[in-house]
DNA sequence: ACATATTCCTATTATATTAGTAGATTTTAA
DNA sequence: TTAAAATCTACTAATATAATAGGAATATGT
């Protein structure tokens, strides 16, 4: 577990990152048919009656399908190409934005600023929303599988491509 | 208050913009000697205790000078042009990244990755990570200054971009 | 020297969120 | 009819967030 001493900024949530990973795999088993959440929970390792919650936001959210009883389980609605981040990271997590002035669904007036019309603050996460949204929204399931195919990660100092 | 049905994914604490909002006025009042940190709570409203812990941590972390005492207060220590937003988020509330697995300086395996080096979930979010440190390192105290000078924001749509 | 205004330090608190767990219920297929 | 699956409702433990309280240390103007 993440000790407070290295905590993230922007942090996604286990559940946002659980949710993804759930939904990548089954988009690896389509065509199959139902996929019982023990076997999501089991090959992804999350715990499963956390994923059961999940599962079943993301079904009502649209995303997802399932089938109750013997042979039952969870089934993507949606083409993989047509699922992306943005989209399951504000269902499970909501708004992508960093502060409640810069979102455009849920917009919320800053308590402490004086002009939100020339804030310089204000701009400046309206940039990083808008090209946070621009990656997740090109980053589908599908891209997502794509991408485990071609090369490999290198964490390099971000400070340094600046 | 920010309720639990609009609350937002990758949010940037209280704390981080206070911090942010306190610096930036610093900043406008460089060369007028020490600012109280009564002055600033009031002008820029933030609780002026918190705001004591704040600027003690910005002092700590080499942004800040202090004197005590009548006429005392604090006083940036370095250039306006020298303070960036990745600096100070990264000193309030950790590492940019969203995911511990890609932070370079604070890097911590996923419990639950099978393949690291090809995991496509975490090539997005090292996709994520380099450009919003891209933007809060351009983002200096002296940029959001500028920025307060040209121009008004509008709340567009994100999705409408891509 | 002294009063006062300031930062600095330690501890505590209320609230909310996160990350689950427990147990019973409903549905479906074999 | 039985077993296996999702579903529903409720609860819980741990942690982070956003502060507050009270006083100690220190510097300055008079």
């Amino acid at each position: 577990m993440m000790t407070k001493a290295n905590y993230i900024c922007l942090m996604l949530s286990k559940k946002a990152k659980y949710a993804i990973n759930a939904l990548v795999y089954l988009a690896k088993r389509q065509g199959e048919g139902p996929i019982r959440i023990s076997e999501i929970a089991e090959r992804e390792h999350i715990p499963q009656k956390f994923l059961e919650a999940i599962l079943l936001e993301l079904r009502k959210g649209g995303l997802l399908t399932s089938r109750k009883g013997r042979s039952g389980g969870y089934t993507l609605l949606q083409s993989p190409d047509d699922i992306n981040l943005a989209q399951v990271m504000r269902l499970i997590d909501g708004p992508i934005a960093s502060l409640p002035c810069v979102s455009f669904r849920y917009y919320e007036k800053c308590e402490e600023c004086k002009d939100e019309q020339t804030c310089g603050i204000r701009k400046v996460f309206f940039e990083l929303r808008d090209e946070s949204v621009k990656i997740l929204i090109k980053s589908t399931l599908a891209n997502i599988i794509e991408r485990e195919k071609h090369g490999i990660c290198v964490n390099h100092d971000p400070d340094k491509l600046v």
